[in-house]
DNA sequence: AAAAGGGCTTGATTTATGTTAAAGTCAAAG
DNA sequence: CTTTGACTTTAACATAAATCAAGCCCTTTT
């Protein structure tokens, strides 16, 4: 059921990198392909964390619901991203509400299975803890992006790291639904459309998914302004 | 230099409790004691992540500094809570930039000497694990609260999680600087100063460093009010 | 082909917070 | 004592974003 295109996936995963091809083995063996229609909820906040897991193919959204039911999105992760590790490793809690943005595929693992693998080799310690790092670095630099830019500057950074091309003029997709991009961006859709609203004097163009931007270079500047 | 009470923080630290008593001596001894002046710079974001620190004393910031000069602060630590770890482990570069808040004494561990360590006891690496979840929580708990709470409601948390009783009337000292309080809740002095202004109405007194709480279910009621 | 619904956009309005400025409080220094 | 300077508060105003409300695509359904 997992494929050699799987596997391909997994090994050039963030997490699963700087693992030994043979302990890698062991870790696939043990773990499954699990597929998840675009809506279907993997686990919520304070589940028992008894897996960990990796992106293949699709959109996966982490979220925190608060008391009064609306929920913040703490991170959206594609292929090659992995979630949970830390939780499942520690043999806590899920600290964030997980479902599929879109239909998705993901491989997961038990967490004994790390526990134990963890236990054998440190160097799987260490390729955990890189991946933590990583986490925790996107997280910071997503507090920091919150407190110090506007939304459409925001937005603007949002672009910049999707667009396939460091300079001058170019066109992409977008990956996910704007609603699931405000939501990301910690603003509401409304605002989301002003915002590109806002960018078209800085030559952003959207029609429905796709986006073209004249001049990249001018919106990485626009960025920085204060 | 450093004494029986610098090794009993360091021996309850976040990072260090699950940790084996000789290897902890291990460690203790390869580390040293740093005082730091209030205001005094201990790394900026970009260095190589040197060392590792448990804070024994005093308050310290972590914040990141933004291309326009102001900074963002991630978190505030004091006694027993460790910070750098992951990027020390790693290798890598600090990614905030830290400063003594208070007059504060750290305790800091070459990042070689933990590699090391790590690699002869897999229990270490679970430990550090385990204290880099921790972090990795707080910052998706801190981002929750600013993308779903108010300023005054940000205010309110902080009280509850300072205060001493667990609810009805009580009051305590607020542990730094309001300028930095300020800036750990992601809002200005002035915004800050409006927040407590309006919890007064929820029987929130505030003289100088002091502050008095009538009714801490009320303040946890306002936290979680739509 | 019409209807219906989800997703997106736009406009008017309100709210929260930042900005600027001024003044109050307190502690240390002279 | 007074003065100075750091910190804090208050007020008036400006701005960013949320909210409320309406309408516009598209796509799917009937």
């Amino acid at each position: 059921m997992i494929t050699a295109l799987d596997i391909e996936v997994i090994r050039e995963s963030v997490l699963f990198q700087n693992v030994p091809p043979g302990m890698l083995e062991n870790l696939v063996a043990q773990g499954t392909k699990r597929s998840v229609a675009r809506g279907e909820t993997l686990f919520v906040q304070g589940d028992p964390a008894d897996f960990m897991f990796v992106v293949i193919r699709g959109w996966i959204k982490l979220a925190r619901i608060t008391p009064s039911g609306e929920d913040i999105v703490v991170a959206v992760y594609s292929k090659g991203e992995s979630f949970g590790e830390a939780a499942a490793l520690m043999g806590g809690l899920y600290p964030v509400t997980v479902e599929a943005a879109e239909d998705s595929v993901l491989f997961q693992i038990p967490a004994a299975a790390i526990a134990q693998a963890l236990r054998s080799d440190p160097e799987l310690a260490l390729a955990m803890l890189a991946c933590t790092f990583r986490h925790l670095h996107e997280l910071v630099l997503e507090i920091e992006e919150m407190k110090g830019l506007t939304g459409a500057q925001r937005l603007a950074t949002f672009l910049v790291a999707l667009a396939p091309d460091a300079d001058g003029e170019c066109s992409f997709a977008l990956p996910y639904e704007k609603l699931l991009i405000a939501a990301r961006l910690g603003m509401k859709p409304e605002s989301l459309s002003r915002s590109f609203a806002s960018l078209r004097k800085l030559g952003v163009m959207v029609q429905r998914e796709t986006v073209t931007v004249s001049d990249m270079e001018q919106l990485k500047e626009f960025i920085n302004a204060e």
